[in-house]
DNA sequence: GTCTATAGCAGGATAGAC
DNA sequence: GTCTATCCTGCTATAGAC
């Protein structure tokens, strides 16, 4: 019985964090109300400083319990690359390209992702604090590391760095600012388009990395 | 006397433009109150309805004559180097580049200017339609128009596109994400940085663009 | 024209009924 | 434990005093 109590309990909280993470990403913090985020998750005003304690503790917790977990969601396939025995430059790329861009989540959840983070990195905030602490720092360190790994030479690392943030900046912006892409492109989101993007990334990058070959 | 009136007032409205600009990029439109901008601008708290009529109307003004103001700064550079008979590829990303990240704002101005745009690409709204037919689409067919001109070869205009997409993305997340930036890299952004980054994306691009040669 | 005073409402949080 | 009813603060907008 109170078994029941705890699942039902339970399942509300689960609503209110979707509801939350959907609303916070659409308009952001300020512009979404407790009311709308409860009665959004079929619950009372109350729950959420029942469940959550406050309005910036929701919020806190949307980046702890759903941001964080994609997070992990896009990391694995570079992390599954990086266990390989030989891997290329190339392959990198893709995979790091793919997994922002078409990787394993739904396409709402990847918008989501992108814009939840957009609005966070303007300025440090507890949330940036969080998020580049335990899954922006050690994602790029794995990109660097796998890279000097099989790079045919010698890299310097202050270079590379600035080749992972300009990689990070395309998959961020082409997630985010969908409608800018759309009305230069004239195109829409489709399989097809997704896939040019992430090629279209992948050499980008790939032709910045290989660069200073011939220097 | 009246003419006095009218200056002052003029004045009043000019200080919260400023104080309205400056506040709504730091923290978006909805965390600002308009006690907050007004007190900051040094005004009555009716000044702003009086002035330009509600709060949502001063946030487009602030667009209206602030940042379009300086976008139009921006893309100066690259329309004087149309004006040449010739030029490079090379010249036209570098001056780009140039342009948005160490142009002729003021570095507080910089920070500004990509703060309020990034709140306003992640979805259609009215500033996002004002700017993106007015300055953002112009922009980039200026650019795609002078790479045709230069370029060796024909290049698919889709390609360009992207490329554009690609290198807006760079300049924006430079200006923007610089918490980002400056934990991955450890470095503040004085003028040996900056030209740093300049000269990143000006060659990260750059290859880019010339990456099919050999197709 | 300028600004004070206030209307009218929506916000987050909570006490206390069930 | 759950949720209603309410508190109080702070918001935008405006009427009307000067």
């Amino acid at each position: 019985m109170s078994q029941d109590h705890t699942r039902q309990a339970d399942l509300t909280r689960e609503r209110l964090l979707d509801e939350a993470e959907r609303l916070f990403a659409e308009r952001g913090y300020d512009a979404v109300s407790l009311r709308e985020i409860t009665s959004a998750a079929d619950a009372h005003l109350a729950a959420v400083n029942y469940h959550f304690g406050s309005k910036e503790n929701l919020y806190l917790e949307v980046f702890r319990q759903r941001w964080m977990e994609r997070a992990r969601k896009i990391q694995a396939p570079l992390q599954e690359l990086e266990k390989r025995e030989h891997y290329t430059p190339e392959e990198v790329v893709r995979t790091l390209a793919k997994a922002f861009l078409s990787g394993p989540l739904s396409d709402e959840d990847r918008v989501r992702h992108s814009q939840l983070i957009s609005r966070e990195m303007g300025q440090q905030s507890k949330v940036f604090n969080l998020i580049s602490q335990e899954t922006m720092a050690p994602f790029m360190e794995m990109a660097i590391r796998m890279w000097q790994r099989c790079l045919p030479q010698e890299t310097d690392p202050e270079r590379l760095k600035l080749i992972v943030l300009s990689i990070f900046s395309q998959v961020l912006y082409f997630n985010f600012a969908r409608p800018v892409v759309t009305l230069t492109t004239g195109r829409e989101y489709d399989q097809e388009f997704v896939d040019q993007l992430v090629e279209h990334i992948t050499q980008f990058a790939l032709r910045g990395l290989n660069g200073d070959k011939g220097k």
